[in-house]
DNA sequence: CTTGAAGTACGACGATCATCAAACTTTGAT
DNA sequence: ATCAAAGTTTGATGATCGTCGTACTTCAAG
């Protein structure tokens, strides 16, 4: 397993690539939730309603586009959003598809709505 | 054959809906076509390298995503581009996908650049 | 009324994708 | 050394999607 995964520069940001990565909800999600959270979150961190091996290809799929940046600290991934990179490259479309106004959930992370998610919680 | 096709209300506009459109190529391409247009286009006079069904199939999914309006003149369809309605529900996100600053189409349609394709021409 | 132009509807086909479970790797504690 | 936690890798599977050709419909012109 190599020690950092590749990771695109900002010159070699796609826009359909990017769309591709920000077509599907539980990647938007995962952005939504490192912008709302503001700092980094470990890969197990996230409230993401999917299998552990679902979840990674989620994340390559986020990195490889540009969206996140990924670096280990001991066994757990952190991922950063690729914020400012990407709104200069495509400025406005992370604003577009970000719930801004919306109803902001609290950092502290309340109980959730649905009753058991089988899988990885905040 | 309905007289008008269904036309989702700005009410009823979903991000997911507008996104899994605007995540294709060539749909991307008709956007943006009617936007520099500035004006109605006909479902046969877009620059699209695609069979007359294949056509259909993507104006279909912009017509029910709410990013185009369609209506019928003799046995043409025409096409409009839902700008300010989208753009009230998300705002930046045409912006953001919209080839902006790049060398626009004169408004009114110049000769386009590819030499023979086999199918749609402006 | 016949003909052609412009689209639509209908399957069908191939590719891509999201998903999972199982097995493996790596790291940090005990 | 062991063990468990955190991710990754590797197929496999089922669903969705873009694409096409063919047949059909509608409208306008001759």
């Amino acid at each position: 397993m190599e020690r950092t995964p590749p990771h695109p520069e900002v010159g070699q940001f796609d826009l359909q690539r990017v769309l591709e990565a920000l077509v599907d909800p539980v990647r938007r999600s995962i952005v939504a939730q490192l912008d709302a959270a503001g700092e980094d979150i470990a890969c197990g961190a996230f409230d993401i309603a999917v299998s552990k091996s679902t979840a990674t290809h989620h994340f390559k799929v986020l990195r490889e586009a540009g969206l996140i940046r990924q670096y280990y600290v001991g066994t757990s991934r952190m991922n950063t959003l690729r914020r400012a990179e990407m709104d200069g490259v495509f400025p406005g479309l992370l604003d577009a598809i970000t719930p801004r106004s919306a109803p902001r959930h609290r950092p502290t992370a309340a109980a959730p709505s649905r009753p058991a998610t089988p899988y990885l919680r905040l």
